[in-house]
This record gives structure tokens, sequence and C-alpha cells, in this order.
DNA sequence: CCGGTTATGTAAAACGTTTCAAAACAAATG
DNA sequence: CATTTGTTTTGAAACGTTTTACATAACCGG
């Protein structure tokens, strides 16, 4: 293909001129700068990407890692970052870990050999003694998004897990619900840690006793949310409500209930973290409690540009945003004739 | 960082035999090989790709062009190539052209700089002249999934779309329904229109008559679904089971029935092509027409890298994967209390 | 002991940009 | 007119690899 070399014959000039008639436009004069931008037209020229960052010692490549390209929280928020990235030049590459530490890893190596810009790590599961070193080696900006860990020093942009969980749960309670199963995240993982404070300090502000029984651990999967929710629902004292920790256990749960022919809300009511597309197109339509997703993806992006651009410096911050309670159908008052053992619902505190 | 003329010097080694110890390890004795390794571990080198490439006159990338990252069908899509292509030491380049033609048009741009070994593109839309222009001067191998289009002599994976529409229609046929209203994606490409001509043969060939009146274009958008659903409902003779084209699109129609208090498939039948994971969670679960979207993502990255790598040369030409009908609840037979004015069900086949 | 093969290592030339420092030219100043 | 100042233009170095072609040493059959 055409090179810059190619182009300099043809306008009659030198490379560099060819080279600032398209990188810095005033150090060349009108006349010769047309004639040269006639010359890329005419031989259709593109400079090698490889060949400037080699040169410049910068990509233009962003790395963005995963942990489950088909849950929609990180498909929505793949879309936002794409989007940001491009309009501001750089280019993202994509990696998806698929839950799996080890592939986390290798992507990891990967970017560090691409020599990206700058890294937004949504990472999986947490963090191994040999991640963090490897993080530790690369040189780039790193911020993580949606999980955070500390010790690094690293940026972070992560939901307030806890707010998120106190929403949904006195939401439940608002509604008269004193018996609240919890499909949780693993505890390893400050997602999942996070949301079971919350739902906690929610069950205590009320006075409502925390039930250990009620809260089952499904690591953040469908199926496992599924055999969770039949575990529960099959308790001699069943809940009358559960709150489900993320998307993919809602998916479950509600899989389990339809199948348990248990119906929402009537029967049992229903609420998660993590809002998506089509959860109002369920029926009942899902109450939930919504990421700012977009936001987070954009929030990403700023730090790491910042950083990239020296605007930043030192060790980094977590920032956290704002869940929104989105109301729908799902939840409703628990009626006391479909518990097997009938309990007062308003009435004392403890218990 | 680390560059290899230091793990040389450390090594006491020319840099030659650094880079022959890694991508050519036969020529070099084992007791080098084994120093120089030492070395690397021990810098904690990683050859840079830009150097790399730049003299490779290879970049390891594969650009991704999809339409939508957040329809399902594409997520999977992205899941799989990405998985097939680090299996096979490349890294994919996500772009996502959210179905706007110009942001296609900019993203190829960018590969086409970046210099990436080939392209897998799922098209929005059709094809103007200048993205057929662009597509032309791009000198690597281009792979077009789920749409295709003639002329360029591109490689392409698609569905047996006729196929598909004749399958999802013929079900409802055999569930005893002849007034059945389709959902349509644009005419203008060729999943739309090839879905349609499925449609009209399955009429055809139980000689129903082809009712233009029941057929909506609906853009392959939920919204646009939802009021196509709505118009279509609200004919004087309705539909009794409607199809439709897409996921997207079923989803509209879904949320439309709901709101429109229809029961299904009680009081209308429903299907549509693409299968996603959460179809057997909606009430009543999805009968659908899958598409192997997995094996599709399998087979652009093979025929990509079969023509980077050499094995294949010559005009393109076109791959058709066959569909796969996973029959659910959707689909019932029509209820003739159901229609305002009753009709004759399984009476002449005309009109 | 010599010409020839084999094994192993290396110097140096690419690859295609950007950018620094200097050259060339024009204009302005003393 | 000689010098300075400022504006354009350019030659050449650098970025970090891979790879070609060659050098050296070792080995072998004659």
């Amino acid at each position: 293909m055409a090179t810059i070399r190619d182009v300099a014959r043809l306008a009659g000039v030198s490379v560099a001129t060819v080279s600032n008639s398209v990188n810095d436009p005033g150090r060349v004069s009108e006349q010769l700068r047309a004639r040269v931008l006639k010359a890329i037209e005419s031989l259709n020229y593109a400079p090698r990407a490889a060949a400037r960052s080699l040169r410049k010692q910068s990509s233009g490549l962003l790395g963005l890692i995963v942990a489950d390209i088909t849950n929609p929280f990180f498909t929505e928020l793949v879309q936002a970052v794409e989007g940001i990235a491009s309009q501001q030049g750089f280019s993202v590459l994509l990696c998806n870990s698929d839950e799996d530490p080890a592939r986390e890893e290798k992507h990891l190596q990967v970017l560090r050999s691409q020599w990206v810009d700058g890294i937004i790590l949504a990472t999986t599961g947490d963090v191994s003694l040999s991640r963090s070193s490897l993080l530790s080696q690369i040189r780039v900006p790193v911020v993580l998004v949606d999980r955070a860990f500390d010790g690094l020093g690293l940026d972070a942009v992560v939901l307030d897990n806890r707010l998120a969980a106190h929403q949904a749960t006195e939401h439940l309670i608002r509604r008269g619900h004193r018996r609240i199963g919890l499909l949780s995240g693993p505890t390893s993982v400050t997602t999942g840690a996070d949301r079971l404070a919350g739902y906690r300090e929610a069950l205590l502000a009320s006075q409502i006793r925390f039930d250990p029984g009620l809260v089952l651990e499904a690591g953040f999967r469908e199926q496992q949310a599924y055999d969770a929710t039949v575990a529960l629902m099959r308790l001699p004292q069943p809940p009358t409500a559960v709150f489900a920790a993320n998307n993919l256990m809602a998916i479950g749960m509600m899989r389990a209930l339809s199948d348990l022919d248990l119906r929402c809300p009537d029967d049992v009511s229903v609420i998660s973290i993590d809002d998506f597309a089509w959860a109002n197109v369920f029926r009942p339509k899902l109450t939930t409690v919504a990421q700012p997703v977009r936001e987070m993806g954009e929030m990403a992006v700023k730090l790491l540009t910042d950083r990239i651009n020296g605007h930043r410096s030192g060790t980094g911050s977590t920032h956290m945003l704002e869940s929104r309670l989105v109301i729908r159908e799902s939840c409703a008052a628990p009626v006391q004739g479909t518990q097997p053992e009938p309990m007062p619902v308003e009435s004392a505190p403890s218990r």
C-alpha cells in the first residue's frame, strides 16, 4: 500500500512536510498543504498505526476487560465505553474473561504487550496474588469498574452497593415484608459483601432480626439462583419476598418461581439490583434498583484519559455512584393466606 | 520499560539471539536459550506489539464491527468470535456501529489504519456506495456475517433466512392458524427481505392467501414492533398469531400484547426468529427459531484466518447455516371465541 | 590437511512513522 | 549592505522489533 514516501514523492515535498500537514497544519503553508492533501487523497493513503505508535510511544488503544459479555450490565458498559472512547479518538480492545481469572490474566498480558494507553478492568472474582503483581507491573493507567479492590491505589468507579441493597430491602419492608430472602453474590468480592451489608443495615434500621437462613449465596449466576430460590421457598417458613443481588440471579429466581407455580407478586414479591432493558417485558414487570451504567462507563473513560493525558496523578481514589429505585409491579404487600404459618405482619419488631 | 536490547545485554548475547530464542527456539542452543529466558523473566520483558507488527507487516488484530452490541444476537456473536480468535492468537478490536452507517464507515477507516489482519463485519443497513468503495479499498480480508451483499465477492456467513421464516410460519400453520401477522425487518436488507420471502413461501405451500395488510415493517426495533403490534391487533380482523422476524421485535410485541391485555398463547400465538438466553424466562416461554450464533462466529473466524494464512483465495462465497425450531409455550391453536368476528378456522384456503 | 557441510551466533538492514535540529529562504532591522 | 529575525521546509535520527546474510567454529569424509 501507499506509504508516506509515496505521498511525498507525488506531492513533490519531503516526508516531514507530509507528516506536518496532517498532524500540525500550522507549520506548513496553505499552498503546500493543499498539494499534500490532494496527493493523500489520490493515493488513498492511510498512515500505519504500528509505525506511528512505535514512534509516538502510544497506541491510541484502550483495553477493556469485562467479566461476562453476555451480562446486560457489561454489555451496556461496553457500549458506553466504546462510544466515549471512540469519540475521544481511542479504539478499544475488548476482552471477555468469561468469569475465568486465568483468561483475565492472559488478557492482561496481551494488553501489556499491545502497549495500550490505558485499561478499564471489571475484574472477575477476587484479586489473586499473581494478578495483582501483574497489575502493578503494567505501567499504563488502570481504572477498575464495578468491583474495586484496594492496595494498589487504583482509580475505581463503583456503585454504592450498600445503598443499593438498602434501597431494595427497605422498599420491601415498606410494603410490609419482614421475612425477606436474599440471593447473595460471593462475599469474597466487594459487590457481594457490600450488598449483603446493605441488606442487613436495612433490616436493622427497621428492627427486623437478621435470619442467616434466609440468605443464600448464588455466585451471581442464574442457575445457582434458580436452585437457591427453590430451596428458599421450600423452607418451613419461606420468605414473603426475595431480593436478588444482580440481574442474572433475578432471572434464575423468576424462572424458579414460575416453575414452582408461585405467582409474583401475589405469592411472593421480588426485587433485584441491575435494571435492564427487558425488565419491563417480564410479567410482572420487575421492580429493580438501577445502576447508572452509562455514567459509570463515561466516568471510567474520563478518569482513564485524564491520567493518560497527565491531567491526573498520584494514587487513585474510589468513585461511588448512586443507584436509583425503579418501581414497577413485582412488589406487593405480603398476603397472610399464602403463608404456611401466617405471621403477624406489622407486629413486634423482633423476629 | 525493558526492551530487547536490555535483555540481550543482561544475557550477554545479541538481540538477534534474544529474538530467536523466543520466536524460533530451534535456531539457538539450549544453554543460551535458558539464559535468555531467565533474563526475560527477571526483566519482565514483553515485546512491543507496535514494533513487531511494523516489522512483520501484520498486527495480530482482528476487527469486528457489529450493528448493535446490546442485541443479544450480536452479544453472543462477539463472545464466540472473541473466544476463538484469542484462542488462535488474535486479539479483537470491537466496534459498535449502533445501527449508524456513518459510524460504521468511521470504524472501517480506523480498522484500515490499524492495519488489522482481517475484518468481520455485521453491516448495518444496506450497503451504500461510499461504504462499498471503502470496503474495496481495504486490502485485508473481510468476511460478512448475518447480512450479506454481493458485488464485492466477499465471504459471508448467514442464516438460511428463508428457511427460518418458513419454519416459523409453518409451525403456526400446523397449529391451525391462517391469519398470521408478520413484524418484518426492512426489506432493503437481506435478512429483512429473505424472511419475508420465507413467510410468503410457507403461506403459499399451505395455500393460504397472502394478505399484505398483515405484514408491518418494524425496522428490527423494539419500539416500532410495539406500535406495529398494537396496530395489528386493532385491525377489524386481527391475526390469531404473530411472527416477529427478530428478537428485539419479539420483545416489543410481547410488551404490546401485555399492555393490550391479550393473553398469550390463549388469545394470540407468538413466534420469532432469534433464540436468546431468556426466551424461556418470559411467561409464556417463547417458541423461537434459533440461529446457530456460535457456529456462525466460529465459521466467520475460520474463513477469515484461512484467508489471512493464505489457505484460501479467490472470490468469496456465501455460507448458509440452518436454523432450528425451539418449541416452548407461546404457540397454541387459535380459539374461535377470541376473534371479534369468528372465522372458520380450518376452512377454505382463500381468505 | 583441505574443501565442504552443519550448527550456532551476530551485524545490520529493514519496517513507516514522528520530530529534532538545522537549512533555506524571506523579511525586517540597524 | 550586513545582520538579525522569523517563517517554511527538510534531512536524518529514533522508536523496538524481525530477518537476511554473513561469520565463526566444529565436524567430517576424502
